[in-house]
DNA sequence: AAAGAGATGGTCT
DNA sequence: GACCATCTCTTTT
């Protein structure tokens, strides 16, 4: 589940071209949400989340964004956590080049803005991020995160996106 | 610092 | 043809 993800790292790319972030915000999306894409069943687009789990969900939003999210669910549950929010770890200087000169906490607060800063497209529908050698994976340095996140138990985001992280931005 | 509206395109009805 | 798991820019406190 969500709480699973958080604290961990997000690696993407490959030798000197590597950007990650620790994950700072999640949601989780199940079969019996109306706002998940798995609700009304089995689709070509979101055929990866209702595959194995440990892969990576991604689809375009808006026509614009890309969004990725892990599914978590066995094979057939299609239960995914939305990745939505990053605390950019390496290659700050690659992200900020692909988001533009903004402040840190800009880069990657929120679905879209953390595909960009990563460089996440469609190509990396389901990829397995829970194995090594791919060129994104997910892992768990062991740094410790603070508890009770926020999260509602309800779908549907009312409140600004307030990463619960200090960060510090300037 | 906060709030509102436009952009933009794949997917499903 | 409508609906969005959003972002950015612009305007207003």
């Amino acid at each position: 589940m969500a709480p699973e993800l958080l604290g961990k790292l997000l690696i993407v790319g490959a030798g000197d071209r590597v950007v990650s972030g620790r994950i700072v915000e999640t949601e989780a999306y199940t079969s019996d949400d109306p706002a998940s894409h798995s609700f009304r069943g089995e689709t070509p687009r979101n055929r990866t989340m209702f595959g194995r789990p440990g892969r990576l969900y991604v689809y375009r939003s808006y026509g614009i964004h890309w969004c990725a999210n892990v599914v978590t669910g066995s094979a057939g549950d299609g239960q995914a956590v939305l990745l939505r929010a990053l605390s950019i770890v390496a290659g700050l200087a690659i992200a900020r080049d692909r988001r533009g000169d903004r402040t840190f906490r800009d880069l990657a607060n929120g679905p879209g803005k953390l595909c960009q800063a990563l460089a996440i497209d469609g190509t990396h529908d389901g990829t397995d991020v829970t194995t090594g050698g791919s060129s994104i994976m997910i892992v768990d340095d062991g740094v410790p995160f603070p508890p009770d996140p926020i999260v509602g138990p309800r779908v549907g985001l009312s409140k600004a996106v307030d990463v619960p992280w200090r960060f510090r931005s300037r």
